[in-house]
DNA sequence: ACAGGTTCTCAGCGGTCTCTCAGTGCCGCT
DNA sequence: AGCGGCACTGAGAGACCGCTGAGAACCTGT
């Protein structure tokens, strides 16, 4: 099994190291945030253990660039213990689980291999775009806190710009893949993201979906 | 699996190729940037290690020249460790992975093996010129961190001098792949290129978009 | 059969984009 | 210096695109 150890401190990290090749892991390291983001990427790791406050780029962004790159390799982040940052915002950006410095090898080998159990490449079940948040299995759409209630169709085309958000995505793909036609007047398309804005955006002053004249829609990531 | 050592240190090169014929590829080797191109042109490769510093052809322009042939096969590159050059740079000119001299065989070979499980071809997303970037799914232009909007029209005539950046383009080379037809009047071929040059050369004071009276225009990959 | 909700069509509008045209400027050649 | 040709630019007309409100058709559950 091969795990990344993203740590600053050069003891902690050294330390990890040794204590989890005595587990038996293969163990690679990373110094600073640039470095682990890269490793995750290249790297195939079955586990990567993130510490939270590092130079360059913080496990936060490390983590939340990762998912949004579509990469679910399990992670495990570490946090000082003074609540600069709360927890739950790491589990928010797409970690598996946290520890809280300092612990026992015990408990951090053990949740490694609670995660390895539980399998990489779960999926998660809900799309992001910024704050709004589609669940496919429970068909909900929210922004936020606040639920949103969609018709099957408009459902359906939220999911699927979400699925590409930030790209451009033409109206005879858009036709194509929601309403499994491509002869269908555009305007169709058109009409539907007119009610989708009305629903999503207008009523928190967003501007997700956003028109690219002669090209299409795109979703912004972040919420516009 | 067929690797291509580009590496002009004979003591190295030898110590390599020996390495990875022990982890069962097949091995050339190559020991100047010129000899390297070639090779990795015709030789097609799975992968291609490829030094920095390099007689004749530097090992960055190796990867440019590859890239900009159209050409994906993975490379991994190696540096010393002096960080005369940045790697990031590197990443940027279209390379897949990189090293840091001295390393260890063990963690070569695993991000060989990373590289070749991810797979080759991957063609990157944007097109660069200079600090010029186009990115034609998510249908972005900037020119350094500052976004360009441009129109339908005008997307797609940066984005065909983009693909051809250095080269000249005739007025009825661009009418034929922009507009699409051949019998238009040139002038209209004109009225763009400065509509652009309004766009990503001026608010900026380059010069990228350049006219070779007679022949076309030359978008210069330098920025100008 | 009816009500409520959903899907889709249609036509009009406002704004943007494209392209043409004509006049000007610039370059290279003799 | 003068000339011819090539390239650039501002203005404007028309085409095109996307948005919206209204309403018809349809579907579903009561």
């Amino acid at each position: 099994m091969r795990v990344l150890v993203v740590e600053d401190e050069r003891r902690m990290a050294a330390a990890l190291q040794r204590g989890l090749q005595a587990e038996g892991f293969a163990v690679d390291l990373a110094h600073d945030g640039e470095e682990g983001l890269h490793l995750a990427r290249v790297g195939d790791y079955d586990v990567v253990v993130l510490d939270i406050m590092l130079p360059r780029i913080s496990g936060y962004n490390v983590c939340k660039q990762l998912r949004a790159e579509e990469n679910w390799v399990p992670i495990l982040m570490l946090s000082a213990k003074d609540g600069e940052y709360d927890m739950a915002d790491g589990l928010d950006l797409g970690a598996d689980d946290y520890l809280t410095k300092p612990f026992s090898y015990v408990v951090l080998v053990a949740r490694l291999r609670a995660l390895l159990r539980r399998g990489a490449n779960r999926r998660p079940a809900v799309l992001r775009a910024g704050d709004l948040t589609l669940d496919p299995a429970r068909r909900r759409v929210s922004r936020g806190q606040q639920p949103i209630e969609l018709t099957p169709r408009e459902f359906a085309l939220l999911e699927y710009l979400m699925r590409h958000h930030d790209e451009v995505v033409s109206k005879s793909e858009i036709l194509e893949h929601v309403w499994d036609t491509f002869d269908t007047d555009p305007n169709v398309v058109e009409v539907y993201v007119g009610y989708l804005r009305r629903k999503v955006d207008a009523p928190f002053s967003r501007n997700a979906l956003q028109t690219v004249r002669g090209a299409g829609y795109r979703l912004a990531g972040d919420g516009g």
